[in-house]
DNA sequence: ATCACTTAAAGTCATTTTGACTTTAACTAG
DNA sequence: CTAGTTAAAGTCAAAATGACTTTAAGTGAT
């Protein structure tokens, strides 16, 4: 039998016996992009996916999909991201996984349990290119603001706004503690890059003095000979993350 | 049908048709609570339940058990710690879902897939006691040293050592902006009693005068009109946790 | 009742870290 | 050569931290 399309119940049964099917396990992805907003200012946007099908038929959802008997749940993650965006995102986490009752439990697909494990990453502006392979498909995929208040949609498919929010939170507390900041960067990058990064995700202004001393006790970043020319301006040194990469 | 019990893989079908199965979705729980270690120093320690099956047939493993389809998994990860050690902890927390393919995947029960999803809680004393109801299955849940530098054993059923580990590590970050410290104490409590807690978290001695100059600054603690009498000094004022309580 | 003992709770002080700001350096465009 | 721009380093007062001291308030023994 093929897996249940997401996140759709399984077709076929009644309601009766949906309620007696054991859960299904589904992964969604959270891809955080730093792009301007419409004011300009840079800001964090995700990728979201039009259904096509009832139940939110029209809504914007996160991309996901079924996981297979044979692959890791990060694969899993990969691999609908993929198929549903064409993206590949360089490093991927998982955020948490979704169970409670309420979600997709309406009455119009029964109480078919789905429950969702989330991954979320951070990309970098040439990764935001969808994949060419979509085909027809490639209307129903946007990128929008992670938040209402930069524009995004104020509401998503089924518990997925709630989900944003959740995934904008951890992102802005695990800044923190750091690394996740250096995935949205290329191999060097300038101070004022990574502290654009730092600027979008916290929604602040930081002062660029005192963020170059705070980083400079960080053993994690290495300068490097290189400096980036082009601009009209004395050209800034090119650093390297020197830190840990995945979990 | 029954769920598939936990974590071996479905009875009646042979390894070929196991390998096509959709995952099973399992809930373990990782109980920390505060017991003075065999040298004498509060460390922290689990409850754990021998295997009574193959595989890992006599080994130690965390407590759970499957999800069924009526129940939210913080609700399925409550009923199965009850249902195995008796244990209910005021608080509980997801911790993380595990799902890589080398999970159970041995050669005597093929690759029947399980997705495990843990949560966490740290727990009171009074709260350590195994419940009565458990019968013979008494003599196989125990408490243990989290860590085996203090004790505790070193290898565990499936990949439980990892997990406890993991556990430990999140605890570690975890308690750094607080709260988690709170729910192992009662509704009253000493400083002392609250530094106790994080220096067994953080395994390290701290200054009780810098400790109080610090929690002073954190809003979420209101002091009581009441002291803990009876020691033989001068009677500590007891504290209340005013923050939040869940996620 | 007094005294030694113990821990609570507050205070001291040098060092470190932080935030706001200033100065100097090094490039580009005209 | 000059004005404009950002990089990078430096200054300084305020706040936070770590190690330590002092005083308060109970207990049990004499």
């Amino acid at each position: 039998m093929a897996p249940a399309p997401f996140p759709v119940a399984v077709g076929g049964a009644n309601v009766a016996e949906r309620a007696q099917l054991p859960p299904s396990l589904a992964i969604s992805t959270v891809i955080f992009a730093l792009k301007p907003a419409p004011d300009g200012r840079p800001t964090l946007w995700v990728p979201l996916v039009r259904r096509v099908r009832e139940p939110y038929r029209g809504s914007w959802a996160l991309p996901g999909g079924p996981l297979t008997a044979s692959e890791s749940l990060e694969d899993a993650a990969r691999r609908n991201l993929a198929e549903t965006t064409g993206l590949d995102p360089a490093y991927l986490e998982q955020l948490y996984a979704f169970g409670g009752l309420r979600r997709a439990n309406r009455p119009d697909i029964g109480s078919q349990r789905v429950v969702s494990i989330v991954y979320w990453a951070l990309v970098r502006a040439h990764e935001t290119e969808f994949g060419g392979e979509l085909g027809e498909e490639r209307d129903n995929v946007a990128w929008h603001p992670a938040e209402p208040s930069h524009g995004g949609p104020a509401e998503l498919a089924f518990d997925h706004r709630e989900i944003v929010d959740y995934a904008l939170w951890r992102l802005r507390n695990k800044i923190e503690y750091a690394q996740v900041a250096y995935h949205v960067l290329g191999e060097m990058f300038t101070l004022a890059q990574l502290r654009e990064v730092h600027e979008a995700v916290l929604g602040r202004s930081l002062d660029p003095a005192n963020f170059r001393r705070q980083l400079k006790g960080t053993a994690d970043l290495e300068a490097t000979e290189h400096y980036l020319e082009g601009g009209r301006h004395r050209p800034p040194r090119l650093y390297r993350y020197t830190g840990p990469r995945g979990l």
